[in-house]
DNA sequence: ACATATTGTCTCAAATAATTCTACAATAAT
DNA sequence: ATTATTGTAGAATTATTTGAGACAATATGT
């Protein structure tokens, strides 16, 4: 029996002046608005209200118990209401962690974009290139460029592709010979991503066929601006993505190399913990990435 | 659904740190706990704990309701409390009404009684020979001398038989002659209750008939001590009940007339309002008086 | 490293409770 | 007097809650 809704009826009996009235005003039927209240009577053992068949009157003990009924609702409402602000209006910090070349290329300026949009909200932004576990990090949302990746209690949106080209200075590619298959990359100096032995296998296709090159790097890194300053001076071939090398691309001190063969595909993910209710924070900053970083 | 109870599992699944620990302190299944918490979350629409399959922990904000929950859920244990200590511990005033012969009489001592037992207790004694509405006029109980009465709203206890003798005194009866046969009473100066036209038919029967007399009243009063003293002096036979002339029996300044023939029965009568809970003042005083007054 | 126990959650049938409908006596209002 | 409305009671229907068992995930103990 709902001691909650029995204390409503109760009350709003007082408030109404009669049964039928608060059931009125209620939207429930007369018959519920009295068992409601007969149960009440019944958990107290106590007459609370004195009714004689036309007319309702709290009896004194009903009157003491109807003032504490009305603070315990209302106190019951105000708690609601604070967690639903609490919930609406985002404050507190906001703790992301991101890769490396992501974050310092594009989402600083997004998130100060963000920020002044909510002056209640602090971010923390923690630029690490390992992979974490976002829970037991503590981290509210988690950015990463990756296949996506599946998981229970976490949640894996990709929100963007990420393109990927191999490319390489025009000083190397002059001393090298542009390579014009896959096959040919076993043969020059790579520079790739993660620690040698792990990521050294590089896996392009063309339109017919799947091609899975294990290269020679001369040079690994877990961060791939590194990668990019190192094919800038010419000391390899890197697979990097668009996003870091747009500016070297443009300006030809990169040149796209074997462009009709195609890498797998990336997505810039955001991964946060898996929840029934989604934080606003969360909700929020993610509904803004992915309007600015597109799908 | 029940708030109070979705309150109480979640401040138990806090206190306890975890979903089984709760349901066990609860008593219930780890089921019922589960989806109380799961209700109140869907009804905030508010993640309130962070379940990581193998351990519990709030959110900012449902510490932040537990908070207030711990609060309210005190509160309602309170005003519980309050209610049954109001209606177990007999406070303020109990209204009574009473005919003033039995008020004078025999009530006095024993409300003089009562209240030594329930210091808390005050006792209001209105001695009045109306016939009046307890619910309209307030009072918690009525004390009448008369036939049980039935009433909806009211609940109506003979708690002692009321016996009532015709009485004379010896020099009217030596001045009148003792009568022999209720019809006889026609042929005297009789003494009877209430107003001359509605009183005076007195019923007297033995085991036999039953006989219906219209006497004939030099006097008529409302207050049976006004006739009882009139009887004393000679002024003519009286019907009245034993407690009120129980005195002038013993001293024989009143002797029993017809003692062959009996009135209808009377009773010792408390009326009180009919409630599912009756309170606990007018409960106890009436099983004082019930014990006092025997049955 | 493996087996075991415990956790939170889910589903489904059974039990339980709530709600309404209807009827009724009592009482205001007209 | 008549009419309408009140609070209540019981039956029937509907909705909800409950716990058992199953499940995947994760500690814990050996």
């Amino acid at each position: 029996m709902d001691k909650f809704a029995s204390m409503r009826a109760f009350t709003q009996v007082i408030e109404s002046g009669g049964f039928a009235a608060a059931a009125r005003t209620m939207g429930v039927s007369r018959s519920t608005v009295n068992k409601l209240v007969i149960n009440l009577e019944d958990e107290l053992k106590v007459q609370l209200l004195q009714r004689s068949t036309r007319q309702v009157n709290p009896t004194p003990t009903g009157l003491a118990f109807y003032e504490r009924c009305v603070n315990i609702l209302a106190e019951v409402e105000a708690a609601e209401l604070a967690v639903s602000q609490l919930q609406t209006e985002p404050k507190g910090t906001l703790k992301i962690n991101a890769p490396m070349s992501f974050g310092t290329l594009h989402l600083g300026k997004a998130i100060a974009e963000f920020i002044t949009q909510y002056p209640e909200l602090q971010v923390q932004l923690t630029l690490d290139d390992r992979l974490i576990d976002p829970i037991a990090e503590g981290y509210d949302l988690t950015v990463r460029i990756s296949q996506p990746e599946t998981s229970p209690s976490l949640v894996c949106q990709a929100i963007a592709p990420v393109a990927r080209v191999l490319c390489a200075s025009s000083t190397y590619l002059a001393k090298h010979g542009v390579p014009q298959h896959p096959e040919e990359l076993t043969e020059h100096s790579c520079l790739h991503y993660g620690q040698i032995v792990t990521g050294n296998q590089w896996q392009l296709s063309d339109r017919e066929q799947e091609y899975r090159v294990t290269v020679k790097g001369t040079l690994c890194s877990n961060n791939g601006e590194v990668l990019r300053d190192a094919a800038v001076r010419g000391l390899g071939i890197a697979l990097l993505p668009t996003f870091i090398i747009q500016q070297e691309l443009d300006r030809e001190t990169l040149a796209i190399v074997l462009p009709n063969y195609q890498p797998p595909a990336l997505s810039l993910c955001l991964i946060y913990p898996l929840n029934r209710h989604l934080n606003t924070k969360i909700r929020l900053f993610t509904e803004f990435l992915r309007q600015k970083f597109g799908l």
